[in-house]
DNA sequence: GCCGTTTTCGGCCCGACTGTTTTCAGTCG
């Protein structure tokens, strides 16, 4: 996937203009680098499905960057770039990663002190020649040394889970000095990668100070204003705190949601309407009209209040206006959960400390789904396990949930599956998905995963990209002619709510949605704390425009029955 | 360079924090 390279390339552009001191078209490279960073298609694929005009429909990319961006599809690099960096003396790339370090301050820095890369920003800052530069100080150049060192060991971004955990202890602590606490940006949004923790309040009255220092107490403070203040945690994550009065909570938690794309976009509407919106609400001739909570401020914007899992501005806007945002699924309407393992194969938990959990979180039914076949690493039953663990659920004695033994087989290289068809009639429902031999053609893999579909017993097919966030690309295949392929055979294909997995991702779900595909959220867990995981299954399906009716265990148990059946 | 229910030309989000500024530019959210 080359979105990364592009984005990357795009953002040097805008720096570098920047530095050429060029108006407003480094905001454009900027902008067009945030749209193809988002996208979580891959942009050769969109290029070679839809050719410059499909790279041309990318918010903020326009004729001419689609010829840039299809350079770099092409050669993996951007003589336009190249230019630049030849004309500006040296390549400044490495010093954009120090926070605090722009581009005006990169210029000065070179034409002053000839500094040409992080060693010589070091050695400049150690040496004291830093502070004498006209705008510069002392504490400036601490700040780059301490800043050069953090750059080396920058902590990249994590999973959504990592993040959401961890903002939930410090909205615990916060709780008690604040009127209102919630968590904001990208989490809120529900992305399947964070760079932060950002965190919204009203302080109690009489507590702003109290709960500043007490936010303060939770990690390092880096930066602490009237305001807003942050700090880095023992994790090396950042987070943080804006402070907010009361009527603006509304307006605040609008931008402090973002995205940043999103929000422009509500701004300029503003604007076009004689109006103005920032986080302290929005205004008519500085009287406050909306602020204290969203949806008004949507309203009087005239449009739907969107779902922050919507807020990417890719066309959501618009939507909103028009009156025809999808009614979103919700987050309590999951009614099983059906692909999670046990100590029967690589499991953590028995198959009643499984069940007994799925009961807790209030589930109608629960499907047990322990590999099964030869997969040798995942501690796979044969067909002696599969007739034992039969009984045993037979046998369990817990009242108010139904539970269905699965399995979840692996997918052959030749889209056969790993089991017998003699064996896979014993279980209630089959799972099929791809654990090993991700190196195939396009055209291999599409085929293979359509067999599977093809195959009676198969009820989901799990995980359907392969991809691991943040660790591992999808595999190659025609996701159209899998979910045209899944819809007739009567398959589901699976949203995998693990964080590690997030699998089918947002904009593949959209593309299912648009196709009227069934589909399923799992959390493929493998312990009874894994079981928690649906709710990021759930946001990924919102953010892939998923209504209820689209998801199959969201359906009674009689109903969703009636689907086994096919 | 992008973009369009007032525009195909003429705009481009708005505000907090920092440092060294005596009035604001740079950087970031
Ligand atoms: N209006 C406006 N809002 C911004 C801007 N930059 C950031 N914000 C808002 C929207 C963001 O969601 C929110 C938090 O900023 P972050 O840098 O933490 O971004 P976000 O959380 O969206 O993504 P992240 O996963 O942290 O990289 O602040 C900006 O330039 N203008
Ligand atoms: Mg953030
Ligand atoms: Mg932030
Ligand atoms: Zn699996």
């Amino acid at each position: 996937m080359k979105n990364h390279l592009v984005a990357k390339i795009l953002n040097d552009v805008s720096y570098a203009l920047e530095i050429l001191d060029v108006e407003f078209k480094p905001r454009a490279y900027a902008r067009a680098a945030r749209s193809v960073e988002n996208l979580s298609k891959p942009i050769e694929d969109i290029y070679a499905e839809g050719g410059k005009k499909a790279l041309d429909n990318i918010p903020g990319v326009g004729e001419s960057i689609a010829n840039k961006i299809e350079e770099i599809i092409k050669t993996r690099s951007l003589k336009y770039r190249n230019k630049l960096i030849r004309k500006i003396g040296f390549d400044f790339t490495e010093l954009m990663n120090i926070e605090g370090l722009g581009p005006k301050m990169i210029k000065k820095l070179h034409e002053e002190l000839g500094v040409k890369s992080l060693a010589d920003l070091d050695k400049a800052a150690k040496e004291g020649r830093i502070r004498s530069l006209e705008g510069f100080g002392e504490k400036t150049e601490k700040k780059i040394m301490d800043n050069v060192e953090f750059a080396r060991v920058k902590n990249k971004r994590v999973l959504l889970s990592t993040a959401f955990n961890e903002a939930q202890e410090v909205k615990k602590e916060l709780i008690p000095f604040a009127e209102k606490v919630e968590v904001a940006g990208s989490i809120r949004r529900m992305k399947e990668t964070i760079g932060d923790i950002d965190i919204l309040a009203v302080a109690k009255r009489g507590k702003h100070e109290e709960i500043i220092k007490k936010f303060a107490r939770l990690g390092k403070v880096v930066m602490e204003g009237e305001t807003k203040i942050r700090i880095r945690l023992d994790s090396g994550l950042n987070c943080d705190l804006r402070i907010i009065e009361l009527d603006s909570f509304g307006s605040a938690l609008q931008y402090f949601t973002g995205s940043k794309d999103h929000s422009i976009e509500l701004r300029k509407i503003a604007m076009k309407k004689g109006l103005k919106l920032s986080e302290y609400g929005l205004f008519k001739n500085d009287k406050k009209i909306a602020g204290r909570n969203e949806e008004e401020v949507y309203k009087k914007l005239g449009m739907q209040c969107v779902p922050p899992e919507l807020r990417e501005n890719i066309g959501e806007v618009e939507l909103a206006q028009k009156n025809k945002i999808p009614e979103l699924i919700n987050y309590d309407v999951i009614k099983g959960d059906l692909q999670m393992h046990t100590k029967y194969s690589d499991g953590g938990n028995s198959v009643e400390e499984m069940v007994l959990k799925c009961k807790n979180l209030g589930y109608e039914y629960v499907g047990i789904s322990d590999h099964a076949g030869n997969l040798k690493i995942a501690n796979s039953m044969g067909a002696k396990e599969v007739s034992k663990q039969r009984k045993e659920i037979q046998n369990l004695n817990i009242k108010g949930i139904k539970v269905l033994q699965g399995a979840e087989v692996n997918i052959l290289a030749d889209g056969s599956l790993d089991v017998p068809d003699k064996l896979l009639k014993e279980f209630d429902f089959v799972i099929a998905a791809v654990h090993s031999k991700f190196n195939m053609a396009r055209d291999e893999m599409t085929k293979r995963l359509i067999k599977a579909i093809k195959n009676p017993y198969v009820i989901i097919l799990a995980h359907p990209t392969g991809r691991k966030v943040l660790r591992k690309e999808s595999y190659d295949a025609d996701w159209k002619e899998v979910f045209k392929a899944a819809k007739e055979h009567g398959v589901l294909l699976e949203i995998n709510a693990h964080p590690e997995r997030l699998d089918l991702p947002d904009s593949l779900i959209n593309q299912a949605v648009k196709m009227n595909c069934a589909l399923i959220i799992n959390t493929d867990s493998h312990s009874v704390d894994n079981l928690e995981y649906m709710k990021f299954g759930i946001g990924q399906a919102r953010r892939g425009g998923c209504t209820r009716k689209a998801v199959a265990n969201a359906l009674s148990f009689t109903k969703f029955l009636e689907l086994l059946k096919k």
